[in-house]
DNA sequence: GCAGAAATTTGAATCGATCCAACAAAAATG
DNA sequence: CATTTTTGTTGGATCGATTCAAATTTCTGC
């Protein structure tokens, strides 16, 4: 009776159905994953036989261990995983990776944890063949973790300046150079900048001795942008006040708060995200300062939901569908080499820039 | 030179180190998965060798085998990857699913596929302990199909009358209801329905016949419930023209194009799905028929989306989220038995509807 | 210094498949 | 009818770990 029970319990295995239907586990595993070279009659024959025990079919994890291969990338990311659904630069990321996938039938596993050491542990037991890293907050680390599990792996929004890792990014002082022209030729002067932050757990305004102790060289290379470019307009940009915040609302309405605190607020913000550039616009008009009129943003990421909101967004798009693409097939064909690409960005002007006041 | 050659290009296992470190591969997987109960002398010495010989960590497909579990739920769908991205509805739902995930720590794995056969063989190579699936267009075969695994499944979104499988869903019939008598109550009398699919595939008029004969019955209780509360305020039913869709841009437009070329056009749509209400409601503000002076509309679902849009959509709110929640739920702690749940709806009145016309 | 308890370590068995060299049977060829 | 080919089947080896009962070592207390 025991052994009655027990043996409904236990899944059926290959094995079982070889052993009922009288052939070895050979044949039988080629009836499933090689028809073809099995007799028709014994082919017939473990088909009923594994269809009248209820075999689930091969089980992958027997599969897999013998393939090596699991045709899943993984998608990690140091943020929750609600990240992959809610935030518009992500959303538009995996957009583009999964076009990858589905055109070579591979599979998405996302990665993410609530705290480091779950973090380590996800990605230590993931079933994947390589990883996408969405390096944000944190992204040193993330690469640090995932290095150990000598898997090929990509790291987007590089961001740090470490040569040995493959990664794909953005030309971040062309961009940011973008974005401070535009503004200073529309007659701008007096700017302001949100900024991403230069290293983890960072807020608030940022000194020259942050911005070049920058842990995330990204950021301080689209500071540099804006700065270079500001300067050949004669601005002086050490009185440019630079807000650090964590791309997320509240710290960025606390950067809005401190910024427009001083004495002579900014025409015109420079924002490091469409993210963050969304929220100004939208703290900026509860306050009844109008957008462009009396403030000009311009963001940077280039969001889908950037063309949508109102006034439209003036920002530095980045090809990030492309990006996303180019990331999976880095995965999907890795070839041992490291490879590092930088993309160009582009400057789509919208409604929320518009010419200085005057005086 | 050979050997060494392929034992460079060969990944360090296990037993290479328990045997390079002199001790038995029993005390070397301890090592890492229970350093406690190894002596510190050893389990430093087997580190340091691992270390040395750049060994990646335990393989989780080798733990996988042992173990069983996978610790990762499997998201299906018929439709390519990026719905999981795009899709309002999708993406709610995934937020859901998310959240239950990040609070125990288990991983999605994201399941799809360009056409039939490989969406078989993904569903079953998938590395997953369970699945959601979405059962939008070819809902039944993606349940036949999941349903061969054997592993615990749930279906979202319901839809057809399968008693026998575990499934979340909506209180159909009262939703639509609701959504019903709202647009009576402000005195409309003439409808359209801008229906989802009753069978794979079609899109049109929809017969009695058709609605008689659906597959997805979640189709046909709203269409029910609409139906049911219009008769109670005495509208004739059997002139409403039902307008089968696929839930996307093209149909719905060509939806609209059929209903509006009618003798009669219709001052209220009730649209079974809120992307649906919201092409209509683009669609027909570009033809200048104003939402909703002219032509009242109700969504179905309750996607954030439609708070944001101008006008902001008047729907019928499923706890989407709640429900991604459960699901993952329902698969995390899978006890074997089939449960079916059915969840409230709630009518959210926002500003595309309005009073009839008098006249 | 020794018995007995406690702490470590061992190594075979197991998870569920696939692969492949060797063999057997059937078919084709001379 | 003997010989070569072709086709189909077999069973052991392997993928990379974990587990657990048994063996061994170390520690306690006297």
């Amino acid at each position: 009776m025991a052994s009655l029970l027990e043996g409904q319990a236990r899944p059926i295995r290959l094995a079982d159905i070889a052993r009922a239907a009288g052939v070895s586990h050979g044949t039988a595993s080629n009836v499933f994953s090689r028809p073809e070279i099995v007799r028709a009659e014994v082919r017939e024959r473990v088909k009923a036989v594994a269809e009248q025990m209820g075999y689930a079919g091969p089980d992958p994890k027997g599969r897999l261990l013998r393939a090596g291969k699991v045709n899943a990338i993984g998608v990690a990311t140091t943020e929750p995983l609600s990240y992959f659904f809610d935030d518009p630069f992500a959303r538009a990321m995996m957009g583009g990776i999964s076009e990858a996938c589905d055109a070579t039938g591979a599979g998405i596993a996302l990665v993410s944890a609530a705290n480091q050491e779950k973090l380590a542990w996800n990605i230590q037991s993931a079933l994947v063949d390589g990883f996408i890293l969405f390096c944000i907050e944190g992204g040193s680390r993330l690469v640090d973790l995932t290095r150990e599990r000598r898997l090929p792996f990509v790291a987007l929004e590089l961001g740090f300046q470490d040569e040995t890792v493959s990664a794909i990014g953005v030309d971040n002082v062309a961009g940011a150079r973008l974005a401070a022209r535009h503004l200073a030729e529309l007659g701008h002067r007096r700017f302001a900048v949100l900024s991403l932050a230069f290293a983890d757990g960072r807020t608030g305004f940022a000194t020259p001795d942050i911005v070049r102790g920058a842990l995330y060289t990204g950021t301080r290379d689209r500071l540099a942008g804006y700065f270079e470019e500001l300067a050949r307009f004669g601005v002086d940009t050490t009185k440019i006040p630079v807000y650090e915040t964590e791309n997320e609302e509240k710290s960025t309405r606390a950067g809005l708060e401190a910024i427009f605190a001083k004495d002579e607020p900014p025409t015109a913000i420079l924002a490091m995200s469409d993210r963050m550039a969304l929220i100004a616009i939208d703290w900026l008009t509860a306050r009844g300062i109008k957008v462009p009129q009396d403030v000009s943003i311009v963001g940077f990421d280039g969001v889908p939901d950037g063309a949508l909101c109102t006034p439209g967004l003036t920002t530095i798009a980045q090809p990030i569908t492309e990006i996303g693409r180019r990331a999976a097939r880095m995965i999907l064909d890795h070839d041992g080499a490291v490879r590092r690409e930088t993309m160009g960005v582009e400057l789509i002007v919208r409604a929320s820039t518009g010419p200085a006041r005057k005086g």
